[in-house]
DNA sequence: AATGAATGAGTGTTCATTCAT
DNA sequence: TATGAATGAACACTCATTCAT
């Protein structure tokens, strides 16, 4: 997103020139990986599969990769970038409690839309080698930041009344619901429909269990 | 917890007869397990590593065993049994609020405490073999459905107004956000201590974001 | 041999693309193995031992093969192969009593040249997977078969006079005696050339032994 | 038998002092493992199987034996010492075409008892040690020699005439016969009666293939 | 740039054998 | 004498990675 200082990209070195066929080439290998990593896990997908459901051979896998991490990586990399683009609508709309709240409705579509791929990076995540690893996490950070930032906003604006805690809290409580319809997803689609989820999701996070007297003397 | 028709509990065979032996050679075995699980994920980690760890041979390892998901599945047993008996005092006070902060306080408490296992339990719980992963799936369940019936309870004693899927989708709220705790302390502890986040967690699942006026026109 | 529904070859799957560097590899394997198994005899033998003998590594050995039964297999399919290969001239000859003694003295030297192979394959016939067992049980009774057919086609011929059964436990009797060549080698050799044997061998199949009266009354 | 210098008998070490209980316990494991050597093979079978189908604990097998290949050449001795004691009857008949007769049908009827012990015998023999599978060989040899010598004697009685080697090989040939009935039994039991094989055999040995002119010009 | 055969370190698992009780 | 838990060398098999063509 915005972000101040984002991380170095961490590279991955292809043996090709051709900027354009590595990304064609990249292209193919992260369909198939998702596809693979979905199914059975990254651990227990090989190389020699991911060629395969590319359409080519390890031979041409590994002149865009250097080690199989890097997969992953390239993986992970490319759900963020997709992300990105797809949440980008919102920067402007921040402020308002109706722009929060199309915020968390357009994020959590995505995921749902994206629910392989984000399944996979969050439980594959720490197989990625150090420095893909850092990467990785600052990217989930800038994207609570997003949040972080809108909350911010909404209650400068004194549509909402939160300490920059509760702002940062409430960034990572939007985040992590999003990541629990991915990975619930074997018992929460059960129960819920998308647009129920996404409902009672924004209501418990605005309003709290309802019906809940609003004193607020937790402690 | 309470559940009724608790799933059958999936049997790991062991070639040792003596019962107490077991038991104590499954625990180191466990105690070493989860230290390396935590560190390096199940499939970085090798038998032979689970036995050095543990204090002994691989062969003595596959005495108490018959393959490595074996020690995942008893690893993820583990957990359940030692939640279920740090959360058992809850049983009784359902219905009232205060019971219900009680209880959220003492699962988070829980998993702080236990948050290498959590941690692994969450990650790994894909490597499962079929019938162990549905074991630990359902008990995930209970879980899941101890919080719903306190959830519900204090509904019906008047204390919030909670429709059945709002119960359901609190009570999930909750478990997810232990695991967060658990999953993602190399962010949340560098900004809120135990007490902040339990205390937060409660609010918002409550109140929501505080300072939200309550009408509750969400759609 | 000749044989009518020959069964179903017992397929070992290769990873290997290129048909005629299968053949040549496969053909490096079964010899290292043949000897190896002769020396130790299969479950002493390692896939290791195989592949070095082979020439090559063990990650290549798998290239070619799924388990080292399948090397097994691949030794005694080989043998029927050179087998059938050596005894093809015979066909022809059927219905006579020369045509026979050349089958058997064909035969037999047959077995003397690959003496290795065939103890191989009748020592450790037993450790073939299913499919692969009955496959070679298959091609050992086409073998009979053949001695059979030649054994009825001197009968209608006139050449001899032998009921059904008798031709059947005739050409039972040809085949383990050439096994008995093989098989006992490390007495029979100390005491019988090739030619002493195979000629004793005729002699006692077609006169019995020498000098009995012909009556007949052997109950 | 006879035997004139019967080899060393292999000496199995037990660090049990009782005579008969060794006796008994080596019993106990022979039966065991006869079983479980026919079903699965002597490599396939592991000790603790033997242990277990004998009645006892490893720890208790390897108090009457040193290694694995022990019990397979206690087997063997046992399995000679019962052909020995029930072909024992025939020493006296010596010289006379009926008493060979009634020597081959013992023989015969002896293994079809015992089928499941000379097929082990046989098919495992080579997993011996050096020293026992010496043993063992010439065992067998005094048991060719018993053959030999009948043919000899009804040689020498005028019964029939044979030369030297043509006596030895005509042992061989019985010995191997019998082996057959056992060895092959999944098809030749399909195709004869007990008493079939027999007649067949002892015609075919002393009268050749029936109906054969006796001219006997093989060569 | 693409291929796929070759490599061998590494992994899960077995099992004969030992030895303290 | 009997037991069975402990051991670790050994084995079949896999798979990421390389490299000659």
């Amino acid at each position: 997103m915005t972000g101040k200082k984002t991380s170095v990209r961490h590279e991955v070195k292809s043996s090709v020139k051709d900027e354009s066929l590595i990304e064609k080439r990249r292209d193919q290998m992260i369909r198939g990986a998702v596809k693979l990593f979905r199914e059975k896990g990254f651990h227990r997908t090989t190389t020699r599969e991911i060629a395969k459901e590319a359409g080519f051979s390890i031979g041409t896998l590994y002149e865009y990769i250097r080690t199989k991490e890097d997969v992953l990586y390239l993986v992970c990399d490319r759900i963020y970038e997709e992300v990105n683009h797809r949440l980008s609508p919102l920067a402007e709309k921040q402020g308002t409690l109706a722009g929060l709240k199309d915020a968390i409705r357009l994020y959590i579509e995505t995921i749902d839309a994206m629910d392989d791929e984000f399944t996979v990076m969050y439980q594959e995540t720490k197989s990625l080698p150090r420095t893909a690893l850092s990467y990785v996490l600052e990217k989930e950070l800038e994207m609570a930041g997003l949040f972080e930032r809108m909350l911010a906003g909404c209650s400068e604006a004194g549509e909402i009344r939160l300490s920059e805690k509760e702002a940062r809290l409430g960034a990572h409580h939007i985040i992590v619901q999003g990541q629990m319809w991915a990975f619930r997803r074997w018992t929460l689609r059960k129960q819920f429909t998308l647009g129920e989820f996404i409902d009672m999701l924004t209501d418990q996070l605005l309003y709290g269990v309802a019906g809940c007297p609003q004193e607020g003397e937790t402690k």
